[in-house]
DNA sequence: ATGCACCCTGTAGCAACTACAGGGTCAAGC
DNA sequence: GCTTGACCCTGTAGTTGCTACAGGGTGCAT
């Protein structure tokens, strides 16, 4: 397979397999006698992996550690379910982040009523973290 | 005000603060003798103004449009409007996904009952899409 | 032999900071 | 008067996860 191949295969720009290739995510393929890069079933996986991983919002660092150990399969699987659940709390903790933000700016874009800037409720309530009623 | 107390002031690091004044969002404030950085309270306020609105994720972009506004007073309010609105926007289609997410991760992560990475639930899942009840 | 789609390397850009390195300034205390 | 420490300066490079070229080579069809 070459990489426009793989590309479709798993939905990847081209640019973005090779980054992956040059940080160490995928391991470098085989090369054809003109020097292209020539992947197997395995790199596809792989890649499919990656990129599920990284929909899903993982960072490269902590899809490197679940590659490294579903390379490993005598390993134990907690640190994987560390990994994730680590994750989801933080995915949780963004949502309520924004939850609190999204009451915010609901409640600073209903105040405008129209009119000249100078007397902007959005701008003024943008410039005063006093009219918020939530942290953030 | 030195930079110190600015960044006291408006909870700003002072790198970002310089940061500001280099991509022109912070106007270039008078120099001491010294050629220290003396602020005044427009300064401190249209910082806050800067804060504020990062911290409700506003890019910069949409702030400098939000501060070119704001020292426009005779401008009409309504691009505050829509800036304000458009970012609102944004923010709910985050959590919507953010939500899709988190209850993926919240399926994968339930699966684990410990063991070796070679029967790890969660690797297969990450492994895999058609695990998934979502787009994402 | 000429076009076109595809591939290669290497470098630079994006957003919004953050982190130095390497130097200058200023007030307090000995 | 001299050191110590806190503060300030500029300039550059790093962060994350890609994306976008520039400038060149390859392979196949017409």
């Amino acid at each position: 397979m070459k990489i426009g191949e793989l590309s479709r295969a798993t939905g990847t720009n081209i640019e973005t397999i090779r980054y992956y290739e040059r940080i160490g995510l995928l391991p470098a393929p085989d090369r054809t006698a003109a020097n292209y890069r020539s992947y197997g079933d395995a790199h596809r996986s792989r890649l499919s992996f990656v990129r599920h991983s990284r929909e899903l919002g993982f960072t490269i660092d902590e899809i490197r550690s679940l590659l490294d150990l579903s390379d490993d399969p005598a390993r134990d699987c907690g640190e994987a379910d560390r990994i994730a659940t680590r994750h989801l709390e933080q995915v949780e903790e963004k949502i309520a982040q924004l939850t609190l933000l999204r009451d915010e700016l609901t409640r600073i874009v209903g105040r405008c009523r129209g009119g000249v800037a100078a007397d902007c409720r959005v701008i003024e309530a943008l410039g005063d973290h006093r009219h918020c009623e939530n942290a953030h």
